[in-house]
DNA sequence: CAGTGGTCTAGACCACATC
DNA sequence: ATGTGGTCTAGACCACTGG
């Protein structure tokens, strides 16, 4: 388990108090300085460091814990936990495990790959700013053989460095960035198109066929990360989702 | 506001009490028996009743303050919230208002209506049990006069009888519902088809062009409300989300 | 056994909005 | 002015679990 306690948990002054505890520790693990698996101090040695009551840290910490940023368990503290693989019904979800999810296999195929600066279309398709640095890739994953969901990515090399000398052999990038990157946000847009004539052949449809278009931007701390084109098979692919109108459950 | 003092706040001693006073007054809200607007009681009138501390009733109202059950206000005092309109990205939405959002004029005409027990073409599209009692409705619903998605729908009669004796001419039945009845889950599918002969004509498509399907059921604890199914022009919409990795922002 | 989090209390002071 | 919720404290006891 990581020391923490070279880090500062800094107190900005506004708000509540158990509100500036609760943003001072989240900043600390969003920001990567306390990776998943850190302790986070006992209750009793925040209430010390930051003069505050057990109560009020015990509300801050109970505030994360209920997120999803830390895990507690008695007696053996509290750590930041692993980022969640899913979400309520779309998911930064590893295709991969979707696949296997469904009790197939699971094999990805790298289409094309380039690095660079962006292009025009890509400018357009991805709403990127202009002369960015990225890396454009192709892939195309596949279920039990046959084509399962084509996916078309970007990825901001000034945010995530590494990307530039990743070979996604191993991995498919989207898995491999939920590894090597951090996200804070995420825009998820939905929306039925017509296959072309160049998806249709590679997913093994015909022409015009309908398929389920999921565009996904992230950004980590307003510094863009990843945007991804997933089209599927409209015919196959169902997306669902159950909650209640006060929140899911 | 509605009086609350007849109705009692009863404790099932399972859980910590904070739980146990935030389930019995959230039994109460999603029963029905405090409608939205309700007073709820002080947290010092519900100390003295419950005998609890101020801090363990606060608890659990700040709880359901945050899920959206009840607002709170100094001085004025807790009220029953209205239940929510929309839901992070698939919505319990009021159609009007999403056409009107995007400053277009709404309008809605009803092709066709039949109440009665259901057939085994409603029971398979729409996942009915047997011999339940529906309304079965067909609208089209329209934006500047241009065709904007078309539904199809079916009203559990046991569990909304009311809906029996009403025509759906002054509003249409989702709006209807979201004023008549209660929803406490809901199950949504989202989908790519390519629309049939007839559902182009009415939306003004080719046969065979792309629409997104959102499939949508709810539920009033177990008893089933309504069931719908919306086809949309692919080629128009998107459904957009924005969201953090540990939970809406 | 001892260290951790989970709950609960009694009381206090403050902020705010309505009366 | 007064009633409401919002925050915070100091302390207590309990429940769980790893050493």
């Amino acid at each position: 388990m990581t020391d923490t306690t070279q880090d500062a948990v800094a107190l900005d002054g506004v708000g509540p108090l158990y509100d500036q505890i609760r943003r001072a520790i989240r900043d600390l693990i969003v920001s990567g300085a306390w990776p998943p698996g850190t302790g986070v101090p006992p209750e009793h040695a925040l209430m010390e460091r930051l003069g505050a009551s057990r109560m009020t840290v015990h509300r801050a910490l109970v505030q994360l814990a209920r997120e999803g940023l830390i895990t507690r368990r008695r007696r053996s503290g509290t750590i930041v936990a692993s980022p969640p693989a899913s979400h309520t019904m779309f998911d930064i979800l590893s295709i991969p495990d979707e696949v296997r999810g469904l009790g197939q296999d699971y094999a990805f195929r790298v289409l094309e790959r380039r690095d660079g600066k962006a292009r025009s279309a890509e400018i357009a398709r991805f709403e990127l700013g202009s002369a960015v640095e990225i890396a454009h890739l192709t892939l195309l994953h596949s279920a039990d053989g046959a084509p399962h969901v084509l996916e078309e990515r970007v990825i901001h090399l000034a945010t995530v460095p590494d990307a530039a000398t990743e070979d996604f052999t191993a991995m498919p990038p989207g898995d491999w960035l939920l590894r090597h990157s951090l996200w804070t946000q995420a825009e998820h847009a939905i929306s039925a198109v017509a296959a072309s004539a160049t998806q249709a052949g590679l997913l093994g449809l015909a022409e015009g066929e309908p398929c389920l278009l999921v565009e996904r931007r992230t950004w980590n701390q307003e510094r863009p990360v990843t945007a991804v084109r997933l089209l599927y098979p409209g015919h196959r692919h169902r997306f669902v989702g159950r909650f209640g109108p006060y929140g899911n459950v």
